[in-house]
DNA sequence: AAGAGCGACGGTCACAGGCT
DNA sequence: AGCCTGTGACCGTCGCTCTT
């Protein structure tokens, strides 16, 4: 038998080792949400237990590093891994590299736990909810990678991505991961939502290809009503707007979260992501010389 | 104390590649 | 062809840590 010890000092890339350190380019995840979304590859892990070890594994390679989060739930600690700049370049194929942010590597502080573990789980959601009905996520940017100059101030997603259906057609997302920690309507705030909203809109009217702003909220329904709201404020009067809400643990709730009524725009409850935009895409493009917004 | 996650360890099985 | 070796996947158990 290949002892443990043996692996730390002669670690051996496999396929699904590549797909374990692409998945962390993405966001920082623990065992169990890995194991969600190894689902999605070629070959699943068929056990917790052979994720953990192989995690394991790679951290004793030099590839990831393992911190805590600060949970509140029932038994110890998750531990969440991220990928080492070693691990980094061995995804990247290219020993010189740099990292994507200052902080790609660092323990999270604490502060951010809750935000940074609802977006994984918001990430990995997408990527089941992909995979089932046969769709490609192309072009993931990772929090703080992407950024968006508009005003005063540049947005930073807290991930962007591009879903390409069967049938080829694309479709764009920003993530604004709602924690309930920023307040909702603040004309001083630049991290409100209202000022994110208005930023997004002057960015969609010059934006070379349309897109759509995702906010998963991890509060209560009336915060999402909250935001629903404003954004019916902001875009009244027009035939669509680029803002969907979506309460994160019913995203959560199915694999196939891209096809339920879980959304909500404002000029609709309970539609779904991508029925209700396939529709909307096939007007905008009989109407794509008319500016959209503002 | 109970429950849950995880590290460490020892084991089996399958497979690939090298050697005789 | 048969054997040996190395490796990864997988399984079960024990004990530790942490939270409720």
């Amino acid at each position: 038998m290949a002892t443990r010890s043996l692996i730390k000092t002669r670690w051996q890339k496999t396929s699904r080792d590549d797909e374990i350190l692409a998945a962390l380019t993405r966001c920082p995840l623990t065992a169990e949400e890995m194991f969600k979304l190894s689902q999605t590859w070629s070959q699943p892990f068929t056990s917790l237990r052979r994720v953990q070890e192989r995690m394991q594994d790679l951290s004793a390679a030099g590839q990831l590093q393992a911190w805590r989060y600060a949970t509140t739930g029932q038994g110890g600690a998750r531990l969440y891994y991220k990928l080492t700049l070693t691990g980094y370049r061995t995804v990247m194929q290219d020993d010189q590299i740099k990292p994507p942010t200052k902080r790609f590597f660092h323990e999270i502080s604490p502060g951010r736990h809750r935000h940074q573990r609802a977006l994984s789980q918001f990430i990995v959601q997408t990527y089941l909810a992909a995979h089932v009905r046969g769709i490609k996520v192309t072009d993931f940017h990772p929090e703080n990678t992407f950024r968006i100059d508009c005003g005063e101030r540049p947005l930073w997603p807290d991930a962007r991505f591009t879903l390409m259906l069967p049938n080829e057609s694309q479709f764009s997302y920003c993530v604004e991961l709602d924690n309930s920690t920023e307040s909702v309507l603040s004309h001083k705030s630049t991290d409100s939502i209202l000022s994110k909203m208005q930023r997004y809109l002057i960015d969609l009217v010059a934006a070379p290809q349309s897109y759509r702003v995702l906010f998963p909220v991890t509060g209560s329904a009336d915060r999402l009503q909250h935001i629903v709201d404003l954004a019916r404020n902001l875009t009244d009067g027009r035939s669509f707007s680029p803002f969907y809400v979506v309460l994160l643990d019913d995203y959560l709730a199915h694999p196939d979260a891209f096809f339920r009524p879980c959304f909500h725009a404002p000029q609709n409850k309970n539609i779904s992501l991508l029925r209700s935009q396939a529709r909307q895409f096939q007007v905008r493009s009989a109407l794509l010389a008319r500016p959209a917004f503002v």
